[in-house]
DNA sequence: GAGGCGTGGGA
DNA sequence: TTCCCAAGCCT
């Protein structure tokens, strides 16, 4: 290997941000940020660290919290099972190690949420271990600046970006390098458009002097898009409405929601109405009086197209089935997590209540 | 090992 | 508009 992370190193010294996970050596503050920064940029993951470390700041406040506060602080952060996990993983180190945070990879490893990344990235900017970590970003460094052209998804692809950034690892400041590299790919070797005349390292690069840059990293596979057709119902009763605690595997485990029928497809007024469930859930109550209905709501995700719909019904009594969920007024709504659908659609709800 | 899991931003 | 993505992990 005839280049070293040197440069790239004194490249990062020159331009890094200031963040607060960069201003501790506290593992339990460093594993909360890689956990947040997963699949996240940091302007959207900034505030929630903050919030989050600032009600939680240790891991036995964590673990003793109830899950669906941990939830109401990772609302609208999406990967709620990170949430879940962190609060898991807090428990874990409570019970097996006495509430201290391990120092050991192995053991970083095997807390729930976390993988090789994770366990990388803490054991070396906490305890300055020697794991080289591996991102999307440094699959696109070293892919550009090797000309690897294995497809980053594959298994063989895994198996050698891993083996090549544990070569090019500085093993005298793991943490250091390890920053570096991310940070490297986060602003100067970015997806698109690089701007490789600005770059320290462009004279190494395979993929610049190749113009192979554009085209690295590989990927093979492409995610697939279903649909998905949700008809919420948001209940009046006497100031309160009612919401349910999805349980199953699924989008938005552990957060709340109002009653719901999924549906193949689309829902006129008339099929919601003679739907089985709706049936159920309205069953022997006299007046049931439909408000309104939304307008059909597009939530995009990335392998989801969520078409959803939120129908405003007014009752006056209630009945066994709805006696099941949790009545809450309308204004304590905001002690719950909601999904950003259901946010969308309470928001819009209080400024047509203001107009 | 392929699919599932969120949200928001930029080109 | 549409697409791709952003510091992954679990099953």
């Amino acid at each position: 290997m005839h280049i070293n992370s040197e440069s790239i190193i004194g490249w990062y010294q020159r331009h890094k941000r200031d963040l607060p996970w960069r201003n501790t050596s506290d593992p339990y503050k460093i594993w909360i940020s890689e956990i947040i920064l997963q699949q996240t940029r940091v302007n959207q993951g900034l505030e929630y660290y903050l919030r989050f470390v600032d009600r939680f700041p240790d891991v036995k406040t964590l673990a003793a919290a109830e899950l669906d506060e941990v939830l109401r602080y990772w609302q609208g952060l999406g990967y709620y099972s990170r949430a879940r996990n962190l609060h898991k993983a807090a428990c874990q180190i409570n019970s097996m190690y006495n509430g201290v945070f391990p120092d050991d990879y192995q053991q970083i490893l095997g807390l729930a949420g976390v993988g090789k990344y994770t366990a990388a990235a803490v054991s070396s900017l906490a305890f300055n271990a020697a794991y080289a970590v591996v991102d999307g970003n440094v699959y696109r460094v070293l892919s550009r600046l090797f000309g690897v052209d294995t497809p980053i998804d594959s298994t063989t692809g895994i198996k050698e970006f891993s083996e090549l950034a544990q070569q090019f690892l500085d093993k005298s400041d793991p943490g250091m390098h390890n920053q570096a590299l991310m940070e490297f790919g986060a602003l100067q070797c970015v997806p698109v458009s690089p701007r490789c005349e600005l770059c320290p390292v462009s004279a190494h690069c395979v993929a610049f002097k190749t113009d192979a840059v554009s085209q690295l990293p590989v990927k093979t596979t492409k995610v697939k898009v279903k649909n998905r057709f949700l008809n919420y119902l948001y209940i009046e009763y006497n100031g309160k409405t009612f919401i349910q605690r999805r349980e199953e595997n699924d989008i938005w485990k552990n957060l709340y929601e109002f009653p719901l029928i999924e549906s193949d497809k689309l829902l006129a007024t008339e099929e919601l109405l003679s739907h089985p469930l709706f049936i159920e859930i309205f069953d022997g109550i006299s007046e049931v009086v439909i408000v309104t209905t939304s307008a059909v709501r597009k939530h995009i995700l990335t392998h989801r197209h969520i078409y959803a719909t939120f129908t405003t019904i007014k009752i006056n009594e209630t009945n066994s089935y709805l006696s099941r969920l949790t009545k809450v007024a309308n204004a304590d709504l905001d002690r719950y997590a909601f999904s950003r659908l259901t946010m969308l659609f309470l928001e819009d709800r209080y400024k047509t209540l203001l107009e």
